[in-house]
DNA sequence: CATAAAGTAGTAATGATTACTATTATGAAT
DNA sequence: ATTCATAATAGTAATCATTACTACTTTATG
């Protein structure tokens, strides 16, 4: 499973124009949501099996946002704060230079995603 | 639920105390094999409680690898390259300076995950 | 000791993702 | 265009790590 796809489906066309179309990160049940409008027999188990096939051949890429999986538009790069307290994700303006970490370690590289690990504001006033 | 602990409980100790000997991340899953051996009658759903209420604690900490949740002890810092083709993810010799994006960013951190996205090479070398 | 509430054991439920199978669509060769 | 091998799909069932539930037990505190 997750091959690489050697057929361009109706399907996988659908599949893609819809994460390329999303401004933010979309899932694959909303991504289901969306492509039902266009195809309205197109089955769950085909949204992920091209979602995972698009990811392969790094025309999108994922990352697990808590239990489900996200999908974005291209590779892209990422800093989050993960509160280890309530669990959720924030957005942080860091960037890191992806030709100096390339350079650095040699590796090809498509993006990143760094994850913070500490404890939000919120958490923290309430002092836990 | 994932409360704060108030109580220091046999069970909570067994859990720590095993998370703190293994020398590579545990599951939870390793955890309660391990914990039932001094302990036969620990549930999956205590090993679970406590393992989660020990990372809001800041004592250990957590990640998802693949589907599955892993636990380390301490708070701590690492790079991997994951490949977007057969997923795998491999250990990367590289470090950022957690002082230096604390400083950057105004946060408080624990400790960080940097997730390389890229093409490993055996998947490269098969030039699919 | 007495009492309140936090924690546990055992089990059932959840839910995102994957696997399965009969059928259909695709693309290359004839 | 017709044939043919096989990749992909629709619909559904299964997986499985994690969480929820509930009656019971343990802990802390006065
Ligand atoms: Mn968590
Ligand atoms: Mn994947
Ligand atoms: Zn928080
Ligand atoms: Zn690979």
């Amino acid at each position: 499973m997750n091959s690489y796809p050697t057929r361009w489906t109706k399907q996988m066309k659908v599949v893609l124009d819809i994460v390329y179309d999303g401004k933010s990160p979309i899932t694959a049940d909303q991504v289901y949501g969306l492509a039902r409008k266009q195809m309205p027999r197109i089955s769950l188990g085909t949204v992920y099996r091209n979602l995972n096939r698009l990811v392969v051949s790094g025309l999108i890429s994922e990352s697990k946002v808590g239990t489900v999986q996200c999908f974005y538009p291209h590779p892209y790069s990422n800093t989050h704060l993960e509160c280890r307290v309530c669990g959720r994700l924030y957005s942080v303006p860091f960037d890191l230079s992806l030709h100096q970490v390339a350079k650095e370690t040699g590796l090809t590289l498509d993006g990143y995603e760094l994850r913070l690990k500490g404890v939000c504001k919120e958490c923290a006033s309430r002092c836990i």
